[in-house]
RNA sequence: GCCCACGUAGCUCAGUGGUAGAGCACUUCCUUGGUAAGGAAGAGGUCAUCGGUUCAAUCCCGAUCGUGGGCUCCA
């Protein structure tokens, strides 16, 4: 066996550079005209842009595939060489490859300029590569799209190709069933199949209806959210939709976020805009009135429903829309005050994801950038109190140089969800722009007025995010806590309707979410419509369950059925609804 | 916004230059059935919208609106 193959003695991003070329080459013997440009990896892949005239269609992506695999099967050498600049503009240019001859010229001029060969086929590129095609076993062409060259949508439009690579086929195919995963428990499809929301053309694009199941989720996600930020010192508040175009003007908002502000209405000769966020009003409330050092911290916090233009392109289910609630809240506080502020926000916003089932996180420290307000001592202090905070919570985090938004620096968690994606919900911001803007002050205990420090800070993101992050999370299953309707009685036929309907009202007297399924239909009807449905419990009704006054519980999880008292059934729920039980998540194999 | 694709019944989708079909859902009837689809009948569509080509357009062309995959940006 002396064709043994050698992938594993590379790693996946070496392995995926080179199927990038390898798709480069492939596309040039089909398409001779085509010119290339870059191709990097990427999560789980890679592409390359190619400029042509005409985008590539899925018979093409066939062809290329098929192509590659012949050369690959080749076993072509891969070889690296080193010319000078000057040479390698040339080459690119009497090649007709004036993208990569463009690229090279941006090379920083201490670097080597570096070829790939393979066959017929030589590329600009770093490396590095796999030493021969044959390590190229275990690609798949995904997708076709468009893309700017460098980004630009001033620059000409190139054709991208996705595609991924892995060691082996067992990885590729388990990658692929991950994709197949992702795509069956999408929140769009879910959202219809389970009747959670929808998106409507006659409303507009981007304005979420949310149905009365959907609703029902989001207000046992408020209701719990609402508890908690009382118990954590929040005040509560509710600001308007709408407000003068002169508060964001104050806010800044007009000149620095106007392209992602609705356009203006008049109202008696007046502008107003809709808000696109919810912190100039809860500054207006902390104006309200003179504020004492005593009266410090001061934390207010609104689900506050915000709207911003959004470009028709990016607009995407729940996760991208124009209309969207915000888990917002504002914390003023004295400089001495940062540190612990920030910290209990860290335990806050830890507690929170925990209760719906959230455990593991990436959390960032973005420092200042190159443009920044307030003083670099401030932003010094702040940063400091973050990093300490982060640090006290014992929470691991990476920092990212320069990042942080121009007020202030922050804090940013991604969750990682079960099929181990993840999804930017929370920020924590450090503000010194607004407090200023607005002129808000505090009397400190020597009777001085002072600036308080403004704390942004968001624990879901917006509702609408979080809600969709949660519908792909658990596939659709809620947890019981959070099932719009947490068990269904399917009474076998009429003759059990009453008891269901006795049941039902205990259960719902017990405040437990319950539906009776008294169609004319049988048992496995009505079985195999709940399981789609997801409903936690089943509770089948029949003679058995009359005559012993007990339920017949089958859950959705688990095929088997267990026999047990009413009473019995309604503290099992009662307890799991209370503890915030999260049963085994669904996960691809 | 830009590139590409798509838009047919409530949903999922066939289909044709001569004004349309299936499955599921819905309504009615039969069936009263113990753990993932019992049977029959019926109703339901300006084929996204507006214009053009044509004797004739759901189909071809254009525009608009919307959706999807990306680009870009963010919560």
């Amino acid at each position: 066996m002396n064709d043994k193959p050698q992938q594993e003695t590379f790693d996946l991003e070496t392995i995926r550079h080179s199927t990038a070329h390898l798709m480069a080459q492939a596309v040039k013997q089909l398409f001779p005209e085509t010119k290339v440009t870059i191709g990097p990896v990427i999560e789980d892949g890679f592409y390359y842009d190619f400029f042509r005239d005409t985008p590539f269609v899925p018979e093409d992506l066939e062809k290329i595939e098929a192509r590659m695999k012949e050369i690959a099967a080749q076993n072509l050498d891969i070889v690296r060489q080193e010319i000078p600049r000057p040479d390698a503009v040339k080459m690119f240019s009497d090649m007709g490859e004036n993208f990569k001859a463009e690229i090279i010229e941006g090379i920083d001029s201490a670097a080597p300029i570096s070829l790939y060969s393979q066959g017929d086929f030589t590329d600009l590129c770093r490396g590095p590569h796999v030493d021969n095609t044959r390590a190229l076993k275990s690609f798949k062409l995904l997708s076709t799209s468009a893309a700017y060259w460098r980004g630009d949508e001033r620059n000409p439009v190139l054709q991208r190709i996705y595609g991924t690579a892995w060691h082996s086929d067992k990885e590729l195919r388990s990658y692929l069933r991950r994709l197949e995963e992702a795509k069956k428990r999408d929140h769009r499809k879910l959202g219809k199949e389970l009747d959670l929301f929808t998106i409507n053309d006659e409303v507009g694009p981007g304005l979420t209806l949310w149905h009365p199941k959907g609703s029902r989720v989001r207000y046992l996600i408020e209701e719990f959210w609402r508890k908690e930020h009382y118990k954590n010192g929040y005040e509560l508040v509710f600001t308007p939709h709408a407000a003068r175009v002169d508060l964001w003007k104050t806010s800044g908002h007009m000149e620095f976020y106007r392209e992602n502000i609705f356009s203006p209405m008049d109202i008696e000769g007046q502008e107003y805009v809709m808000k696109p966020m919810n912190c100039p009003f809860h500054i207006q409330i902390y104006k309200s009135r003179l504020r004492s050092y005593r009266d410090l911290p001061i934390r207010f916090a609104e689900l506050g429903t915000v709207y911003r233009y959004e470009r028709s392109g990016v607009l995407h289910g729940l996760l991208r829309v124009r209309g969207f609630t915000q888990d917002d809240a504002h914390l003023f506080c004295r400089p001495v005050q940062l540190e612990d502020e920030i910290s209990k926000v860290l335990h806050f916003v830890l507690f929170i994801l925990r209760a719906f089932g959230f455990h593991e996180y990436k959390v960032y420290l973005s420092t200042r950038p190159d443009k920044f307000v307030g003083s670099e001592d401030d932003w010094e202090k702040a940063t400091r109190a973050l990093e300490n905070a982060l640090v006290r919570t014992q929470i691991a985090f990476e920092v990212d140089p320069g990042e942080g938004v121009f007020y202030g620096p922050k804090i940013d968690i991604k969750i990682k969800d079960s099929l181990n994606r993840f999804w930017q919900v929370s920020t924590i911001q450090v503000d010194f722009n607004l407090p200023q803007r607005f002129g808000i002050t505090y009397v400190e205990e020597n009777g001085n007025r002072e600036q308080p420090i403004m704390i942004h800070r968001a624990l879901m993101g917006s509702l609408e995010r979080f809600f969709g992050c949660l519908v792909e999370h658990y596939a659709g299953a809620f947890p019981v806590w959070l099932a719009p309707v947490q068990a269904i009685l399917l009474p076998i036929t009429d003759a059990h309707h009453p008891f269901a309907e006795a049941v039902a009202e205990k259960l719902a007297a017990n405040d437990l979410r319950v539906e009776k399924d008294l169609r004319n239909e049988k048992i496995g009807f009505k079985i195999r419509e709940a399981q789609l449905q997801k409903i936690p419990y089943m509770v089948i009704l029949g003679d058995k369950e009359v005559e012993s006054q007990t339920v017949s519980i089958r859950k959705h999880r688990s095929k088997e059925t267990r026999s047990l008292g009413l009473d019995e059934f309604i503290e099992q729920l009662r307890t799991e609804t209370r503890d915030k039980t999260i049963d085994v998540i669904d996960q691809p194999e």
